[in-house]
DNA sequence: AACAGCAATGATATGATATATCAGCAAGAT
DNA sequence: ATCTTGCTGATATATCATATCATTGCTGTT
């Protein structure tokens, strides 16, 4: 990623933050940027590392769990489930409202896309659970696949 | 549950084992039942405790996460990577081919339905997949839900 | 500037989930 | 009967996540 891709990423999760009242500290928007930068997820424990090593800090897995609780809640990073690890959020920079994400995960190299769901799908799929008698509260779609490069 | 349908899913599962080769042995059946008769998704190692319990036996959860993988193989029971947990599935009886399973999850009771997600909606997400350049492999969609009783 | 209030982080402990590894055992095949 | 393979026991360790209380550092008020 460019530097000034990544600094205009940075500058528009600066204006979410002041936007929603949180605030955007040193620590936090330094995780943010490690994110942005890997392009795998990484686990809490994993960033603490990459953290520490790339600041010379010594901050605890603690701190490293409530920065991404932070930064879930803003909408920045998203958490996986399927594999217990973080990814920063793609659309960041993007003016739209962020959509029902939909992540595509490579089995292989563990590369991850993430693209908005089309709206059609989303209908449907809560047309279907209201049909189970069921309400869609929130969910994100996490897809087992292979990427181009490794198929 | 009554006895006669869980039967009849054993049956079937002792079926299904017999084909793949599979051995539905004393412990991995009595598992099995275990998760059939719950209404909630339960934890490897809540698995553990109810088995040692109603047997009088002590089992470790090392055995219990072998025998869930075993099931989980076989698509006698589901893990939801949501929650970390385990449940049976509800198609053991069923003559169709197991799709995609669509899982429903009630935030408030933590009840689930598994349902067979739609052909076209499947075709749908794997074309747009596709369109991301990617090849889906194999998912179950885990969605964030309220259920009748609870809303 | 002094203070109060609240948000963020530090520090430590503990709990929950999952895998690695090697040894012993049981069932079916030759 | 011996062999092979798959299943289970037993123990250790790795990985993921939360609880709790103390401390620091903004921010807005007096
Ligand atoms: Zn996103
Ligand atoms: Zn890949
Ligand atoms: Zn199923
Ligand atoms: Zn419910």
């Amino acid at each position: 990623m460019k530097e000034q891709q990544l600094n205009k990423i940075l500058g528009k999760a600066q204006d979410i933050c002041n936007h929603s009242g949180g605030r955007l500290t040193s620590k936090r928007k330094g995780i943010l940027e490690l994110m942005l930068l890997s392009n795998v997820p990484l686990s809490a424990y994993e960033v603490t590392d990459k953290y520490n090593k790339s600041t010379g800090s010594s901050m605890a897995a603690m701190s490293v769990y409530r920065i991404l609780d932070f930064l879930e809640t803003e909408q920045l990073v998203h958490k996986l489930s399927s594999t217990n690890k973080y990814v920063a959020c793609s659309h960041i920079a993007c003016s739209h409202t962020h959509e029902i994400p939909q992540f595509l995960i490579c089995g292989k190299c563990q590369s991850v896309k993430e693209i908005a769901i089309a709206k059609r799908i989303a209908d449907e799929l809560e047309q279907e659970v209201a049909n189970a008698g069921y309400k869609l509260v929130n969910s994100q779609l996490e897809l087992q696949c292979i990427c181009e490069k490794c198929s």
